[in-house]
RNA sequence: GGUAGGAUACCCAAGUGGCCAACGGGGGCAGACUGUAAAUCUGCUGGCUUACGCCUUCGAAGGUUCGAAUCCUUCUCCUACCA
């Protein structure tokens, strides 16, 4: 593990920090877990830390599982929420946790014979167990006053506004079980998680002691912050999603592409498997001439390629260049349709463009480079919007077939970094 | 159940009969400067319209008035104190 990471990361029971090193640089290889629950048809950059986490050790020996938490998914963590969240319906939660099980299984390697890593849901545990059973045999072990005491039930049992239901009050008595039953069952020995995880893997610690009378460990992860205070992995748009159809590859490479100077460095340790020789040469090259940004670069080719792989990263990174490489003058054909599908795409009936053509306000509409033909005349006055990357100011622009790019395309853009393609069809 | 207070645009928040499409802040978008960075400065931030202007919006529905976010009635929801 890199030096650095020492005061961030919390272990569990209190290892005095020069035993941390031994217990995971040991020859004796364990069994880690981290669970994820299916909130949305999938994941996003923010689980990316803790999965990348499971890779890590992975690549150290040990053998990580994953986690589908198709229990404690229909539940609902109170940690680090402000508010009772919505119940998911069982058919959501469905089609949730097989998407993200099959990105969960992307990211880590089951093929290898030494230490594969393996997949599992707390549904196939749960499912068995009756209330009854769950209540004798759990929640006996379980001291209300303690679990008054965590911060994420705490933190909701003083807002008095919100409050915590008994269903999201009881989910860490799930993810306890969720630690013991993989300890039983795996001899897994660590769980690793979010900051806001403290409490649940401590629950889960607790658990192991007293029902199996094994010591287990736990491990949390520094929660990811943008520089400028904001939180990590969100748009207004927003979140930036593992799943291609939800955040393109190209948006996907250039949200990493456009992380600040003050971060890059950090997130290069975090999103990605590079050396540290290979950062800290980064990095005194972003000392030396930060507007290359080089880092960024490496950043964005890594992380891109680390979770759409070799050829979509290869692709994402072509069209960036294309579109931020200056004028068009020149580029073939061939390299231009590299943009289709990369960038937002959208049809538009050739006959449109006769005669005296369409007005460009509308084809910003149209493109949905602009809410409204008002907010698209503002932005023409402006100086906002390029046509070819031209820059436009007439609000009264028509657009004919003389201005499409190789008889067939329309490539507009607004302020700098909005694109979007029309294609002339019929 | 009783009493009091509240509901305003993406969020916070002013406005308490006409000067209100609605102060201000945040956020967002665009421009300048740059490096697809940060910071700073400028403009914009309900819709339609070249424009005059028109339409929709201040929790919901009605009403008073020449005229309502502002007054009245009913309803819905939230908060506080009491039971």
């Amino acid at each position: 593990m890199p030096e650095d990471y020492d005061t961030t990361f919390r272990l569990f029971p209190g290892i005095d920090p020069s035993e941390r090193r031994s217990f995971v640089d040991a020859d004796k290889n364990f069994t880690l877990y981290c669970g994820f629950d299916p909130t949305a048809d999938s994941l996003h950059v923010g689980n990316l830390v803790p999965l990348l986490g499971l890779r890590r050790f992975q690549l150290f020996g040990h053998r990580p599982i994953a986690l589908a938490g198709g229990a404690t998914g229909l539940i609902g963590d109170p940690s680090g929420k402000n508010a009772e969240r919505q119940l998911p319906t069982r058919e959501l939660l469905n089609h949730n946790i097989a998407r993200v099980k099959a990105q969960l299984s992307r990211l880590l390697d089951f093929e290898t014979t030494v230490n594969p890593a393996r997949l599992v849901d707390n549904a196939d545990w749960t499912a068995g167990v009756t209330l009854l059973d769950f209540l004798r045999d759990i929640g006996k072990h379980f001291s209300v006053n303690m679990m008054v005491a965590k911060e994420s039930v705490r933190a909701r049992m003083e807002d008095r506004e919100t409050g915590i239901s008994y269903t999201e009050f009881s989910y860490m008595l799930l993810q306890a079980y969720d630690f013991m039953v993989l300890c039983r069952d795996y001899n897994c020995e660590l769980q690793i998680g979010g900051s806001d995880q403290w409490g649940n893997i401590t629950a889960g610690i607790d658990l192991c002691r007293k029902k199996l009378g094994q010591s287990v460990y736990g491990l949390t992860l520094p929660l990811i912050t943008n520089a400028d205070g904001s939180k990590f992995g969100k748009t207004v748009a927003g979140a930036i999603w593992l799943d291609p159809a939800k955040t393109s590859v190209y948006k996907f490479y250039q949200f990493w592409i456009r992380t600040d100077d003050r971060d890059v460095i950090r997130y290069l340790k975090f999103f990605t498997f590079l050396s540290q020789e290979q950062i800290a040469d980064l990095e005194a090259r972003l000392t030396a001439d930060p507007g290359a940004r080089e880092a960024h670069r490496a950043l964005a080719r890594a992380v891109t390629h680390l979770v759409h792989g070799a050829d979509a990263a290869l692709e994402a990174q072509r069209a960036s260049e294309i579109l931020f490489g200056g004028t068009l003058e020149g580029i073939s054909e061939s390299t231009f349709t590299e943009l289709l599908g990369e960038v937002p795409t959208k049809e538009l009936e050739r006959s449109r463009l006769d005669g005296a053509g369409t007005s460009l306000v509308e084809l910003l509409v149209t493109a949905e480079l602009a809410s409204s033909k008002g907010q698209a005349r503002k932005d023409l006055e402006g100086g906002g919007v390029y046509l070819s990357n031209i820059r436009e100011t007439d609000t009264q622009r028509a657009v004919s077939c003389q201005d499409l790019l190789f008889g067939k395309y329309l490539l507009l853009r607004k302020g700098k970094k909005n694109y979007a393609v029309l294609t002339a069809i019929g």
